[in-house]
DNA sequence: CATTCAAAGTTCCCTTAGGGAACCCATGTC
DNA sequence: GACATGGGTTCCCTAAGGGAACTTTGAATG
């Protein structure tokens, strides 16, 4: 039997891994938010073999996490995020937060983030829409939706 | 040569993908969350070959995201969340508001989250801990930290 | 017009890791 | 003493990642 697919599963965290949750998807997303648009970029910059990042960039830009624009006559193409993509880069924020408190060390965080908004250095922090209060993992109860399996 | 490790890259998403990047790693997590604690609870639920479960388990525990407890004089045992997994589980839930938001369709969202303090079925929302305005990857800039690479 | 060049993939082979099922082991219960 | 149960191990098979060489397309160069 093949792989399993986590596509088919009655979970949003299921069916987002199934997006990106292949080795190396993070990173090549990460790359493109950073600035590395193309095929070579990424490749030299991640060190991943050619085949994979071909399969990874096919599979992201299906997804419409990505797309593919040419950039010259010749067939020379780059990446840049659509909304969907950039949207999934918070996660990618988040991610770094908790990489940044726990596996850092003494070195600290190598990268740091500027807010637009008020121009200072921040981190992000996790609040509830409704209320805007703090909302962690351990404040919430979780309830059946909509959507879920019978 | 055996497969990348992302641990030693200068960067905190490959670090974090290093403790939960493998596949299965964050459904694991998510069934501790969700109360199934037990090997064969989760093993049930996921589907997931007992080998592949037992090396996950073990990597969690040795990265300190669950610790394994006893619950009975045979040699039976629980997992569960440490704080430093808490936090982690964080990350799941953006996880899941991605999710819901574009690949739920029309069923809408398998779960929903009641937030503790207002008692309200809520998203997560990204704001920044400095100013406190919405911060999402398109409001910031991303500079060198001191960890990051010469 | 032939040669060279660079980006973006393909193709091939090898090794490693996941899937599935069977097996093992320590302790309880009947 | 036989059986059950949770929590793993072990075995084999297949699929996916790594690495390097090869291909293709069009432009630039002489």
């Amino acid at each position: 039997m093949q792989r399993t697919n986590f596509g088919g599963m009655a979970c949003s965290i299921a069916r987002t891994l199934d997006v990106i949750g292949e080795p190396w998807s993070p990173l090549i997303l990460r790359d493109v938010w950073a600035g590395l648009s193309r095929f070579e970029q990424i490749q030299a910059d991640l060190g991943i073999s050619r085949k994979v990042l071909t399969e990874r960039l096919n599979h992201l830009v299906d997804h419409g996490v990505l797309e593919r624009s040419p950039y010259d006559r010749r067939p020379r193409f780059e990446y840049h995020l659509t909304q969907k993509g950039a949207e999934l880069v918070d996660l990618l924020m988040v991610m770094t937060g908790w990489g940044d408190k726990w596996l850092a060390g003494e070195a600290g965080p190598p990268v740091l983030y500027r807010h637009h908004a008020c121009g200072e250095v921040a981190r992000v922090d996790l609040r509830c829409a409704h209320c805007g209060e703090p909302m962690h993992a351990t404040d919430v109860d979780l309830l059946p939706g909509p959507g879920s399996a019978v």
